[in-house]
DNA sequence: TTGTTTTTGATAGCTATACTATCAGACCAC
DNA sequence: GTGGTCTGATAGTATAGCTATCAAAAACAA
């Protein structure tokens, strides 16, 4: 069995029908990330999309139990694709520093995602996940959605890169809030940089991409923190 | 005009009429917030409201417009607060790492707000900035809200943070991006400790915000980036 | 081909949310 | 007491989110 499909098997349980194996099924798909990106989460509903694919609300919810999970299955749809990712990048043998930048690559590109038999652009699937990938995790049935594994993807992503931080600065006491915060804040600087720039600089100096990694780059320096340096933080601040 | 006064004031405009000058309007702000604060913004409504304070759920939409409105007062109220404290400590006759450290004192901490003639404890709105923060502008009118001032006492307390940072590291290109990261991962850094452990660090060495703060002051060195290195990082990287 | 199962379309309906409208009583100012 | 504002009480509308039913169509099996 491929990865794409171990990928796909992983995530199955969040739909009440697998959507790739028939044509309604990815067109639902397929159109709602569209709908999303285009209108945001909270104006997309399942009747839109229903006339948007010419078929009844009611054979969307035999596809999709409600909305929320249709919104779980694309966004561990997605963070699955770059855990892959992530994984090959890892497993090459390139050395920590090369594997790092090849990461960054990857947070601040977009892969288009093969669904069946037809293709999700990079930029559609990527809009949403910059507007909504949140809102699968900051709802008062967070602790329910994971232990149903609504975040295992994402969790796995952030995993690989906070070993791989570790391995660069083996002595770094918080690899996984560094590597929660390089993916979490890929997506949010450039949604600032489109709808708030006075919060942020990403995208003055050169493209949004090449600022964004130049960004995270100088973040990694916070890795290098001497003992006596901490010593002298504490000293100041606690 | 007391600082106070001149917060007040200048979000009243979220309001239809001013919840501060009525007893009604105090409790429609204070338990709403402890609603939102154990239901989540989703689950809580104006109706439900009504019923705990036992006023009509039309008595509730003479003072805000709509559920989204009424958030937004709050958090323009709470980084309002906060901006005010940033402020008062820029204005200290401390040096830049002082002012730094006080600054993340006050981001690790929760002050309580007084309102009208009552108190909004600390801890309660703070819980509801932690979770719901992100709801007032991850939406597909950000940029109308924003026109219309919603965000500028957010935008202020990033601006100040972000000057701090300037006069730290004077050559650091993105000050805007690391300050807003620091305001907005001081957030979900508690989160992840609370719901996606697997996410971060935070919390597990000492107490959260212990490791709060030591680990934004790691962050800190991101800023001290130098040009040699950064051509380094261009040739590999981009 | 026929019979069976699965899938879809069409329609209807139910509950809750978000919001508006109206009116009468309470309270307050002068 | 009169006029104005505020509140409570009630009713009502529109839409979202979801469920139920049934017949037609398509897929498949013997």
């Amino acid at each position: 069995m491929s990865n794409l499909e171990t990928l796909f098997e992983s995530i199955i349980h969040f739909a009440l029908k697998d959507p790739r194996q028939t044509e309604l099924g990815r067109s639902i798909v397929k159109n709602g990330i569209y709908m999303i990106a285009e209108l945001g989460f909270e104006e997309m509903n399942f009747k839109k999309l229903g006339k948007a694919i010419g078929s009844p609300e009611a054979s969307i919810y035999r596809y999709f139990e409600n909305k929320h999970k249709f919104l779980l299955y694309i966004m561990a749809m997605y963070w699955g694709m770059i855990d892959q990712h992530c994984e090959k990048i890892i497993h090459s043998r390139n050395g920590h520093e090369e594997k790092i930048y090849s990461i960054l690559d990857l947070l601040c590109s977009s892969p288009d995602i093969p669904f069946g038999n037809v293709k999700i652009p990079g930029e559609v699937i990527y809009a949403v996940v910059i507007g909504e990938s949140v809102k699968t995790f900051m709802t008062k049935h967070v602790d329910a959605d994971n232990n149903h594994g609504a975040f295992r993807t994402l969790k796995s992503t952030t995993s690989h890169i906070a070993e791989l931080l570790s391995e660069y600065s083996p002595d770094y006491p918080f690899p996984k809030a560094l590597a929660s915060t390089i993916i979490e804040m890929s997506l949010y600087q450039r949604y600032f940089s489109k709808h708030l720039p006075s919060m942020t600089d990403i995208g003055k100096h050169q493209s949004i991409v090449d600022d964004l990694k130049l960004w995270i780059i100088g973040l990694l320096r916070a890795t290098r923190i001497t003992p006596g340096e901490e010593s002298q933080i504490l000293r100041i601040s606690l």
